[in-house]
RNA sequence: GCCCGGAUGGCGAAAUCGGUAGACGCAAGAGACUUAAAAUCUCUCAUCCGAAAGGGUAUGUGGGUUCGAGUCCCACUCCGGGCACCA
């Protein structure tokens, strides 16, 4: 064992990464050194990675999430902050029930043991978390104040419960989540899906549309991919609330439409499936009845529901357009959703796609009633003509769909005519322009239209100006056993009564049997009997649980204040807002707008004081890594792990076959995808760990792409990184024993200056990468060429040791965010003393040493580059200009040719344009 | 279907405000050291023409703006993320 340990020690060249790893981690954890707190005289900086579920194992997500996350911490601690960096799991959750199910165990046990093991795993990786304010979801002594909030939130108003639609398993008589539908049957019954209705709890997320809109220019920090998505998942349109008559009934029809300049066009009316007024045709219309159980079938979701076909049947009643008083057919279309809006919308299929496409296949009319400037501009010079009564009967017969070409106004004609035959034959006209075939409304643009329609109908009591919003209110019923019981009572007299805080928390009870078919607090009667808190008498528990975003919209908020007897105390105004977020971007819209939401909620309810939840938010992109595979006798596929496969090379380096290794024969290539078990081409962190440590993992994460891109893992990259490290450790530890040098003045020499420049050149850019641009790929690249130049640098003299000295003290510092480990031994190998690295602070820029004698000048002739000319800082434009000109190759470039322009821009180029 | 991204050598990428395209790393090739292997070190490496000097072509495709475009504009192709019950 020692023999081995030894040898594998000289191999590396000093550097071995378990020991060093294990010693500085035993110090971190000996020293408390991340555990914080509020009283200090340092700015705070709170640096969030979003909570992990509790899968069963660390992926490499986990680990490039939370390696940036430990970077950015790192650094800001190394700026002289006060950093929160917490770690817990999102506990709850939908594949604990599948787990349960699989493996016969309850899925609280599964849960906890998975989050033992993952913990585990993140010490293992050094990240710097202050472990005394880990949260567990699961756990009542957290999500009991999530049951206090929406209890206060439902005496506020904020809470309500209507019936919505869920995807129903006709066969194993369950809700299915979204994800459990495929390809509109059940995944375990192969069922085809129906949508049903079921009473469930919302919270008004859309009481706070308009600030949650707002708030999105406050966050300069924020990507603007992100912000553009809340912003269009908001979706804000200023519209009309049109009433339609309907022929026979007393209750009108309520449509919103964002286009009311387009009212005269309206063909058809459309509603919903479920909408009443369809319910109460089908009533004596049996094929209506038929077309509307057939609405039903499929799962709910909107890329489903926007991607099927679009089909529709008339109820045979009429609505009366209000400002014609035509009769316009009244058609049920499962396009229309009830959930939106008023479950009914006016078609006009002149003007928008989708209606065209309907009435195409319905045969209904296509009415013309906007159009472009050019189609505008001939109708008036048509309408000039005729009103002077030239060629009045030309054109008119023209119109009618005679001869054109013989009469004056024969291109504008056609221009007309054109324009028409596009919209009844190609397809709608969509862009905003003007009226026509609209009566008193003609010749007007949309924003006259639209506030003479409206004044028109508001006037008549048919129309009213609204603002309505694409966001609907956040469901947050789940029928499932594993996620935080809602805390409401029912009594037969009282109606739905929150449970009293006093009684608080209602708890989930954990050693369950767990079949699948349905909640075990579903299944025993027991445990829903209870009293009404209100009148005492007999009642019964709500058995729904929350939607597991309930709980991640606000575990930083109890990060901060652990142990308290509240959702939060005061020390959550102390650390709150986040000062950096990071997570997937998959969480662009749901998950970061029910965080931003729920701060809110906390703000008005005077737990936190901020009106944002985050200031900087970070999204990391997907890791991906090679597939391989072989297709079997049956059709079947069978999926080789990257790791046990080899791969073939052409003489160019290009990749022409794989092989499995275990049997040398070849499998097929799959290309590169998101790591998943299904492909198996998952790369383990804990193989990667131990066979490289922590740091080289850390590292490699780091520089291989941009945070925001896709990671593709590599493991001869992964070599590439070891490889520095193993150098970087021997060049430290060899010059360490070489003494730290002295010297006054280390820049006298040319080699030293240069060394010194690209040093301090290096200490701004790795400062500048990691502290604002992010860009943490750069910065290690930075770090490298810093090293190899080092390594190319053999002054010998004192002076020349003490640079040496300044470099490798500032190298460790400025790496140390990467591989705390390594720089915590490095750090000591220097003579710099045991304590931490992140409190010796980061390396101060000499902007002495960064200053440049001369400067090379690309010089172009017309944009193409001739030579490249090295002139003294202090050069001039006309300088510039003579040197480019004087050199050969561009001299001969211009023979013969006249210069028109010179373009310089000091420092960088001459162009000379020349012809 | 709708919303949001992305595309640069054999590969991952760099080029930060419109100014020398390919830094840094991987892979590959040649060499040094070694009995040998590993490790380590040195050199070459976008592509085409050329002995070389040098020149041409290149940032998904097609146009445009500009002295100058990977970067800005327009149109498209392909790939990825999200679409409210996966988290």
């Amino acid at each position: 064992m020692q023999d081995s340990t030894e040898q594998a020690t000289r191999e590396q060249g000093g550097y071995a990464p378990d020991a060093v790893e294990t010693a500085a981690q035993r110090y971190w954890s000996d020293t408390r050194a991340f555990e914080v707190s509020e009283d200090t005289g340092k700015p705070k900086y709170y640096c969030l990675s979003m909570l992990p579920y509790p899968s069963g194992a660390l992926h490499m997500g986990h680990v490039r999430n939370y390696t940036i996350g430990d970077v950015i911490s790192r650094f800001q601690r190394q700026q002289g902050k006060n950093v929160l960096q917490p770690m817990g799991w999102d506990a709850f959750g939908l594949p604990a029930e599948n787990a349960a199910i699989k493996n016969k165990t309850a899925p609280a046990k599964w849960t906890y043991k998975n989050i033992e093991h993952m913990r585990e795993q993140l010490k293992r990786m050094g990240f710097a978390y202050d472990w005394t304010r880990e949260v567990t979801t699961c756990r009542p002594e957290y999500y009991q104040w999530e049951q206090q909030m929406f209890t206060r939130l439902m005496k506020k108003g904020l809470v309500y419960r209507k019936n919505s639609v869920v995807n129903w398993d006709p066969v194993d008589q369950t809700v299915l989540a979204n994800e459990q539908v495929i390809d509109g049957r059940g995944w375990r019954s192969g069922a085809v899906v129906e949508k049903r209705e079921i009473p469930q709890w919302f919270l008004k997320i859309t009481a706070y549309a308009q600030e949650l809109l707002d708030g999105l220019d406050t966050l300069p920090g924020w990507p603007d991919a992100v912000k553009t998505m809340q912003r269009n998942w908001l979706g804000r349109s200023e519209g009309l609330e049109i009433t339609f008559d309907v022929d026979g009934q007393a209750e009108p029809l309520k449509v919103f439409t964002t286009r009311p300049d387009t009212l005269l066009g309206v063909s058809y009316v459309a509603v919903a499936a479920e909408h009443p007024l369809a319910t109460q045709a089908a009533a004596n219309n049996p094929g209506l009845a038929d077309f509307i159980e057939t609405c039903k079938a499929g799962g709910v979701s909107e890329a489903e529901l926007e991607t099927q076909e679009k089909r529709g049947y008339y109820t045979g009643v009429d609505a009366v357009h209000p400002i014609t008083g035509e009769k316009v057919p009244v058609w049920v279309a499962n396009f229309v959703l009830m959930g939106y809006g008023t479950g009914a919308v006016m078609a006009v299929p002149g003007h928008d796609q989708r209606d065209w496409e309907f009435a195409q296949k319905y045969s209904l009319p296509i009415k013309m009633v906007v159009v472009d400037r050019g189609v505008i501009d001939a109708l008036a010079e048509i309408n000039r003509d005729l009103a002077r009564g030239e060629n009045t009967d030309a054109t008119q017969h023209a119109l009618e769909g005679g001869r054109t070409d013989a009469y004056a106004t024969s291109a504008a004609v056609e221009t007309v005519k054109s324009f028409e035959t596009g919209i009844q034959e190609s397809g709608a006209f969509t862009d905003d322009g003007f009226l026509v075939n609209s009566g008193e409304f003609d010749g007007m643009d949309f924003d006259a239209a639209f506030n003479a329609i409206a004044a028109k109908l508001e006037a008549t009591g048919r129309g009213e100006r609204r603002v309505n919003w694409r966001i609907r209110d956040w469901g947050v019923s789940r029928q499932r056993y594993w996620g935080c019981p809602i805390p409401v009572i029912y009594c037969p007299t009282c109606e739905a009564v929150p449970v009293p805080e006093d009684q608080l928390p209602v708890i989930l009870p954990e050693d369950v049997e767990f079949s699948g078919v349905q909640s075990p607090i579903k299944a025993d009667p027991e445990w829903r009997k209870t009293t009404c808190p209100n009148c005492g008498g007999p009642a019964e528990r709500e058995t729904d649980t929350f939607d597991t975003f309930m709980e991640s919209s606000w575990y930083y908020a109890r990060y901060t204040s652990p142990g308290a007897n509240a959702q939060v105390d005061e020390r959550a105004k102390y650390w709150t807002p986040v000062d950096q977020y990071i997570g997937g971007i998959e969480h662009a819209i749901l998950h970061l707008l029910y965080f931003r939401f729920y701060h809110k909620l906390m703000r008005d309810e005077g737990l936190v004081s901020s009106d944002e939840p985050a200031t900087n938010l970070l999204c990391q992109g997907m890791v991906i890594a090679e597939t391989y595979f072989r297709k079997e006798g049956d059709g079947s596929f069978t999926w080789f792990n990257p790791a046990d496969v080899d791969v073939q090379r052409d003489e160019r380096a290009r990749i022409i076959g794989a092989t499995l290794r275990s049997d040398g024969k070849p499998v097929e290539i799959g290309g590169i995808e998101k790591m998943a078990k299904s492909k198996n081409n998952g790369v383990d962190p804990q193989a990667m760990i131990g066979k490289y440590g922590a740091d080289t993992v850390r590292l490699f994460s780091m520089f291989a792409a941009p945070p925001d891109q896709s990671l593709e893992w590599n493991e001869a990259g992964v070599e590439g990184m070891a490889r520095f490290l193993r150098r970087l450790w021997r060049d430290v530890t060899q010059h360490a024993e070489g003494g730290k040098g002295q010297g006054a003045n280390p820049a006298a020499e040319a080699a030293r200056k240069t060394l010194r420049r690209q040093l301090h050149e290096t200490i701004q850019k790795v400062t500048d990468d990691i502290g604002r641009r992010q860009s943490f790929n750069t910065a290690i690249a930075a770090l490298m060429e810093l090293l190899n130049a080092l390594n190319k640098f053999d002054d010998a003299s004192e002076e020349g040791v003490a640079l040496r000295q300044e470099a490798f003290t500032a190298v460790v510092q400025l790496i140390n965010p990467f591989t705390p480990h390594v720089s915590h031994a490095l750090w000591q190998a220097l003579g710099h003393g045991e304590a931490l690295v992140e409190d010796a602070g980061w390396p101060a820029v000499d902007p002495a040493a960064l200053v440049r004698d001369s400067l090379t000048y690309a010089v172009q002739v017309n944009g193409k580059l001739r030579a490249t000319i090295e002139l003294p800082a202090s050069a001039s434009k006309d300088e510039a200009e003579a040197q480019a000109r004087a050199v050969p190759a561009v001299a001969a470039q211009l023979e013969g040719l006249t210069v028109r322009k010179v373009i310089v821009v000091p420092g960088k180029i001459v162009n000379i344009v020349a012809g």
